[in-house]
DNA sequence: TCTCTCACATC
DNA sequence: TGATGTGAGAG
């Protein structure tokens, strides 16, 4: 398409905040400028700033890849974000998930990518929760807080409560903050919560890169990378070696994708992701920002016969390690590629353009959040709270499930078979958190196509035009629930009482 | 042809 | 040790 549509635009936001956009662009600012803005209960005024905004923008009109293994592969450029407006003395759990930004598979061919077929069906939802769970809105906003630990995998039956995504499928990573207040009847109705998305971190995932340009520009900002770096001739010659050929060689990559194009599928580039974020009133609120115009060939998702949150808690904790992409390395041109691909003026814009992200986002209902309250005491680790990946307006399944796996070593080779299926139905009266996990995938674009998206409240929820949430009311998870176990809890409908099961 | 997995070298 | 991209080879 034209003009943007070479690259995912960002829809213009109906509550748009009085914070620019513009602002943001750039990374570590000082401060830097609003995200979201959230007007619910004790979660007005929350502001969240996508660190590094300014790489992840880099990746986005290029069209970011993130390659998912089946071990899991982490993020680059990791999310890490910067919070404000949280009450020092409260305490918040900060959760990630990543929904289906559409219901297409995509293909990347004659250096583009376009729409190849319909979605597959989504993975089982996960939510990771940040490690340091609960913890005060003091400890929230002294620092970045970053989600590096987060890995990517495609398979449908990992073990470690990674966030499993399919390949060649365009997601949405989303941060969802709860209020983990015991005033605040967590994992009821009152939860607080909201959620902030920035439209510059979707991503299409892969097994391999697809796109050179995002391959060089990941080498070039990934410390981890760095050892592909080499300058000029010194890397042909190890190639050369390695693949036992002449010099020079050419990358395969290079060669696979030779004519790089400079859009993205994401188009919207630096413009999206930045407007602040605003909460509707309510108890709970969801702010997000959107992604721009639907595609064309944007088509309705078909409803996602799994609806069950699995909540994951990794067995290990290590110390937050910066973020290496916070490394700006100056290096070297990419490889051999003396295609145009850098300067490819001749970029072939993305077939697909980013439909705007569902107004349904609802509130986070899972108890999970509960349980990662309750853990405080306890070792504190990320946290996947899986489920199906439910389109947003069918969030009001009211069956969900938790589940915490221990080391690899201990986790069930069917993650997902304590999951239950329930047919969709709506009460109102739910925790929110469950329904985090729920959005959980929901293909964002498919909302936003219907209408603006916008925040959510949660309170007594009331959406005349889309199914109201699933409100439930959680036990709170066992202390001992923490990370080395799978549990899952089962939420009946109406607001049922959720009930712990090991795995089976 | 396309996608995925694996062993590998590097840091 | 773990994270990274590479590239051959499998399906």
């Amino acid at each position: 398409m034209a003009n943007g549509g070479d690259r995912f635009s960002i829809p213009e936001r109906v509550d748009i905040d009085t914070d620019s956009p513009k602002e943001n662009l750039r990374e570590n600012h000082t401060p830097p400028s609003p995200q979201t803005t959230c007007t619910p209960q004790g979660m007005e005024g929350i502001k969240v700033y996508l660190h590094e905004q300014e790489l992840w923008e880099k990746f986005h009109e290029v069209g970011t890849e993130m390659i998912i293994t089946k071990a899991g592969r982490r993020m680059f450029p990791c999310y890490k974000v910067k919070v404000t407006g949280l009450n020092p003395k409260a305490k918040y759990i900060l959760l990630m998930d990543v929904v289906p930004a559409d219901d297409h598979r995509y293909k990347f061919a004659d250096n583009k990518w376009s729409v190849t077929g319909k979605a597959e069906p989504a993975m089982p939802g996960r939510l990771y929760l940040h490690p340091d769970s609960p913890a005060t809105g003091n400890h929230w906003t002294r620092q970045l807080v970053s989600f590096q630990k987060l890995k990517l995998t495609n398979n449908h039956l990992d073990p470690f409560g990674h966030i499993i995504l399919n390949s060649m499928h365009k997601y949405q990573p989303r941060l969802h903050i709860v209020k983990a207040d015991e005033h605040n009847g967590f994992g009821s109705k009152n939860t607080a919560f909201c959620t902030h998305l920035f439209s510059e971190t979707a991503f299409i995932a892969v097994t391999s890169y697809q796109n050179h340009k995002i391959t060089q520009l990941k080498i070039e900002n990934n410390p981890f990378a760095k050892g592909f770096r080499g300058s000029d001739d010194m890397e042909l010659h190890r190639m050369a070696k390695i693949q036992g050929k002449e010099y020079p060689v050419v990358p395969r990559s290079s060669v696979r994708q030779r004519v790089c194009p400079t859009g993205s599928l994401f188009g919207g580039g630096a413009r999206g992701g930045l407007h602040p974020y605003s909460c509707e009133n309510g108890v709970t609120s969801t702010t997000q920002d959107l992604v721009a115009s639907p595609p064309a060939h944007y088509s309705l998702p078909q409803p996602d016969p799994q609806e069950h949150v699995q909540v994951y808690h990794s067995n290990k904790r290590k110390a937050d390690d910066s973020c290496p992409a916070e490394e700006h390395h100056l290096y070297r041109k990419p490889y051999t590629d003396s295609s145009p691909s850098e300067d490819e003026s001749y970029y072939h814009p993305p077939a697909y353009s980013p439909p705007p992200l569902h107004p349904s986002v609802q509130p986070p209902h899972t108890g999970l959040a509960d349980s990662a309250y309750r853990s405080e005491a306890g070792v504190r680790q990320p946290c996947m709270f899986a489920g199906s990946e439910p389109r947003l307006d069918e969030l009001s399944c009211t069956t969900w499930s938790y589940s915490c796996p221990l080391t690899p070593a201990m986790t069930p080779t069917e993650p997902y078979t304590t999951f239950s299926h329930q047919p969709y139905c709506s009460s109102p009266q739910n925790s929110q958190l469950s329904s985090i996990a729920h959005q959980g995938s929901p293909p964002l674009g498919d909302s936003l196509s219907h209408s603006p998206y916008q925040t959510q409240s949660s309170g007594p929820y009331q959406t005349p035009q889309h199914p109201s949430p699933p409100f439930r009311e959680y036990h709170r998870y066992p202390a001992s629930l923490s990370p080395p176990h799978y549990l899952t809890l089962h939420t009946h409908n109406r607001g049922g009482v959720p009930e712990w099961s090991e795995p089976t």
